[in-house]
DNA sequence: GTAGGGTTAG
């Protein structure tokens, strides 16, 4: 009777929209006074602590119940620990019951598979499914959804653990595991929205996005239920997966009709879709039209313009969840770090780093592969080696990041060690990280490590190289200068991938270097005919001419190009001084400081010339007297942007220049002389590497 | 009373 009675006014209070908290407080008062601290309608309170999640006074209420509670108020105590992710204290809770012979009723199951499941321990996890079985209680809804739940989740997890550790193993335990969920699932005598949900999800998590769809028309069809927002906010990542815009808009419509837009769950989901099928305008109105933003909210949004390469714009989302007090959460910091190493914004960098050591989160190890590529990408090697040393757990990601600096860097050998590192560290090497290593050996003119990794890869690995492999050999072989062994490699490159443009070129630049006109004409042939709109190919080749002092030839081609309206991309060096860019053109005499610069530069060449440096006028590529020629080298952009750099900073600070397209070879001799007249170290990043000038030479070794 | 969804690094 009296328990009826409190029964009725938890229901008044969990329907209420006020203060939840203090009404449960006072019914508990109440029950106190009138009834007792042993009065059973106590167990009644107890559970609608639990359910508002108070765990203070959850726990508060239980210690002061006569020994042994009830199976309800365990229940109750360990639903809130697990609601709180304190998953021990569940397990300890449900130990003690057992210990004091309190018999385990259904209810107390769903929460400790939930534990077992955040726990990731799948033993614990089976004998609580075995328990349930010997109970008779797997066939409950709530159990089998926990349990449907955790195979599902299980599966993901050995994906993730198993990636590069057990090959063998994995694809059986897969099947295995996969297949327990739809056992679980099809044993149920009775299935809910949440069931049907919780399977979906299931194969959307781990990839079985055919199924997942069925499921959702079987739902409706045999289920005789409508896809809820659980049910649209799990199936929108396959749409952007696929980058499938049409049939995401299907479910954003259908959403906007069913009245699920304001849900901040699909709201998230439809800002990433958009953004994966790189469509960031709708996306950004995704965003905007959210009610409420959470966290997730603006993680998507941050990670969706970085995505698609609009990394200002994804760092001003960044500063406006910090300004309207969001607390970032790891993976806006994944998300945003990125945009620096895109816009080598270092010193944003630096004082992101700050802010997650601070924070605490520098043990997240998608935050320290974004690190390690940042200030690798920033010229910063030996900070991104600093911050790969202290990962504690390095996956693939993390070892193509620092492989890959050490490529740019022209640390061929340590990429190469590294890679053999990650082998020994039983870490299976993936597409990209291939790149890297092929890189790095190209970088170094290492052919025959080259060759063996690339040979590997099939064949070890089961990796079919693809464009970007045969772009590193056959980049590899041109810089060795074994021109003709690489063209061969080309043209034999096979059905599965056809040689691009951009791989054809990589053997044009080589034939410029290692000036062979007779191979860059075969070359630019099959370029052009595969890509007539490579205006890449024509400026080289027409450098190729001009430095044949073939300038009839150089000229056509030059009128050729304008023909089909084709504009060379101009050189441009820029550099970071103070807070402020300064970008110079070649040639260029609008900046405030040039009259200062050039008199810098006229002072250099005189020393250098006196320390033995000779013009190399056969990198003018124009038909021009000597005087001219001289002019020109000596305005080349990242001359002014290095001259600049020293008189406007203190003696000794290392320079860092980026420049859009290659180093010429008189200016990359004429660095060398200046690091040196000038005692500092200059950096300067070309459009595939960096170069570090110090005491007269370079880390490249000449060999780019 | 107990169960289900969205975002990240090379």
């Amino acid at each position: 009777m009296s328990s009826y009675t409190t029964q009725h006014m938890i229901s008044n209070i969990l329907r209420n929209n006020s203060n939840k908290t203090l009404s449960a407080k006072q019914l508990h008062a109440h029950i106190v006074i009138t009834k007792g601290t042993f009065h059973n309608d106590n167990i009644l309170v107890l559970s609608l602590y639990s359910n508002l999640n108070l765990l203070h006074h959850s726990l508060h209420l239980f210690n002061s119940l006569p020994s042994p509670p009830p199976p309800l108020a365990w229940s109750s105590l360990i639903k809130c620990y697990t609601s709180h992710s304190l998953l021990h204290l569940s397990f300890s809770s449900f130990n003690s019951m057992r210990s004091l012979s309190v018999p385990p009723n259904r209810h107390v199951f769903p929460s400790l598979i939930k534990a077992s499941t955040l726990l990731k321990h799948p033993k614990l996890a089976y004998s609580l499914h075995a328990s349930t079985v010997r109970l008779g209680f797997d066939s409950d809804l709530y159990i089998a959804n926990a349990l449907i739940n955790m195979y599902a989740k299980f599966h993901n997890f050995s994906v993730t653990e198993n990636a590069g550790k057990v090959f063998d193993v994995f694809p059986q335990r897969g099947k295995y595991e996969i297949g327990s969920v739809r056992k679980v699932f099809d044993m149920m005598p009775v299935r809910d929205v949440v069931s049907w949900n919780t399977l979906i999800a299931g194969y959307v998590q781990n990839g079985v996005d055919v199924e997942a769809l069925d499921m959702v028309r079987e739902m409706g069809k045999n289920g005789n239920l409508k896809p809820d927002s659980f049910t649209l906010s799990s199936i929108l990542p396959i749409f952007a997966e696929h980058v499938d815009v049409y049939r995401g808009k299907e479910i954003h419509g259908y959403t906007v009709r069913n009245g699920f837009d304001g849900d901040v769950f699909i709201g998230s989901s439809l800002v990433d879709m958009y953004a994966k099928c790189n469509r960031l305008e709708n996306s950004l109105c995704a965003f905007n039209h959210l009610p409420r933003k959470d966290a997730i909210s603006w993680n998507s949004i941050i990670a969706g313009c970085v995505q698609n390469g609009e990394f200002d714009r994804g760092l001003g989302f960044f500063r406006r969840m910090l300004k309207e007090n969001v607390r970032p959460m790891p993976v806006s910091f994944s998300s945003v770090i990125p945009a620096c190493a895109h816009l080598t914004a270092l010193n944003l960098g630096k004082q992101l780093h700050g802010c997650i050591i601070r924070i605490g989160f520098d043990g997240n190890e998608f935050i320290a592969s974004s690190l390690v590529d940042m200030y690798a990408k920033c010229g910063n090697i030996k900070m991104a080696r600093y911050v790969f040393d202290r990962i504690e757990k390095r996956d693939m990601v993390a070892w193509t990041a620092i492989i890959m600096g050490c490529a740019m860097h022209g640390h061929a050998l340590d990429a190469v060690s590294l890679f053999d590192n990650m082998l020994e560290d039983g870490v299976r090497p993936c597409y990209v990280a291939f790149m890297a290593v092929l890189t790095a050996c190209s970088h170094a003119g290492l052919v025959d490590e080259g060759w063996r990794y690339f040979n590997s890869m099939e064949r070890d690995f089961g990796i079919a190289p693809g464009l970007e492999h045969y772009a590193a050999v056959a980049d590899l072989l041109g810089r060795a200068g074994r021109l003709e062994e690489a063209y061969d490699f080309i043209s034999n490159m096979g059905v599965q991938v056809q040689p691009t443009g951009s791989v054809w070129s990589t053997l044009l630049a080589a034939c410029r270097a290692h000036k062979s006109v007779e191979l860059a004409e075969k070359v630019v042939d099959k370029l052009l005919l595969i890509d007539p709109e490579n205006m890449g190919a024509y400026v080289l080749m027409s450098n190729i001419y001009s430095a044949a002092r073939r300038w009839k030839d150089a000229a056509k081609l030059r009128i050729r190009m304008r023909k089909k309206g084709l504009k060379k991309i101009p050189a441009c060096s820029w550099i970071e001084v103070g807070n402020e860019v300064h970008t110079f053109m070649a040639g260029d005499k609008s900046h405030p400081y040039y009259d200062k610069i050039n008199e810098a530069l006229t002072v250099l060449l005189e020393q250098m010339e006196k320390e033995g440096y000779v013009l190399d006028t056969n990198q003018v590529l124009h038909d021009v007297d000597e005087e001219q020629k001289r002019d020109l080298l000596h305005n080349h952009s990242e001359r002014l942007a290095i001259a600049f750099g020293i008189i406007s900073t203190t003696a000794g600070t290392t320079i860092q220049v980026i420049k859009n397209i290659r180093v010429c070879t008189d200016c990359h001799t004429a660095i060398k002389f200046i690091a040196k007249i000038v005692g500092r170290e200059i950096v300067v990043r070309d459009n595939s590497r960096f170069h570090h000038f110090k005491n007269g030479s370079c880390s490249c070794g000449d060999y780019w």
